[in-house]
DNA sequence: CATATTTCAGTATCACTGAGATCA
DNA sequence: CTGATCTCAGTGGTACTGAAATAT
């Protein structure tokens, strides 16, 4: 009978739990398929952030998305044996190693664009249109705060 | 300047993202609160689970909680070795153990509820009453949606 | 014999820590 | 010399795999 039993009531009432499971199966299903490209999340993020800001330091790629900066090297030389991003050092200051996207590289964030919102779709096809619209600013409201 | 450099525009645009993103925060939030007690979030799912549905069998737990069946073991052996449950085996079914709440087990999963609604509050402080009243369902009809 | 449940050992992955190397 | 940046090795926690032990 029970193909899918029940969450316990006292937990599915808290919107927090809610946040979080599905928001953890969100980014197992884009994980799923970054996968099939051999790419992680955090690949992802960072071909986001060089293409929306331009080239960054790797101590600047490790403050905007929050990711540990010993982690950074292993990222960024992965997504670089890949072709999508390219390092140097910078001559101005040779601690640096600055990380700039790739022709190649924006091309495949476009697709892994495309499926995150395949992804999106999925997830919130329960909801009308302008319910993803109020759903957006909302989370965008509470995302600013929290970043705050 | 940059206390908090921006997030890529192009994944806060995301709104699989931003649930993610706080989804993963709120779940951090709390296992800090229940760190405190010797907790982790499975032991308030697994107390949840018994205290709203009554007791199960340890496989019942998995399958209810989508906790691997390997887990569930030290899971359960750890609030029990706390006093918050009991384990017994099933008499009609000796392969069985069955895990019952203890009066103990009520009252720290009401406190622990408590915290929960602390963090929530945090969480959620720049929408109003009607907004996360809206939240809470979308997410519920979305969350209903994935289980099925 | 085939299956179900519990349990344990081992693996994979990820975030984080600490230390060393290079440079300002 | 102090401090910043990058790099690497190691740690801890969590989720998953596979198999053994017990029972139906």
């Amino acid at each position: 009978m029970d193909e899918t039993p029940l969450q316990p009531p006292s937990l599915t009432a808290l919107t927090t739990y809610l946040l979080s499971r599905t928001g953890k199966i969100a980014r197992q299903r884009l994980a799923e398929r970054l996968a099939a490209r051999r790419l992680r999340l955090w690949h992802m993020a960072v071909l986001a952030a060089l293409a929306d800001f331009g080239p960054h330091a790797q101590r600047d790629l490790a403050l905007r998305l929050a990711i540990d900066p010993s982690d950074v090297t292993k990222v960024v030389e992965e997504i670089g044996a890949l072709g999508y991003v390219e390092r140097a050092r910078d001559p101005a200051d040779r601690r640096r190693v600055t990380v700039v996207v790739t022709e190649a590289g924006r091309a495949v964030l476009g697709e892994l664009n495309a499926e995150a919102e395949a992804v999106q779709d999925e997830l919130l096809a329960p909801l009308t249109a302008a319910e993803r619209e109020q759903l957006a600013t909302m989370l965008g409201r509470v995302f600013a705060n929290l970043s705050a």
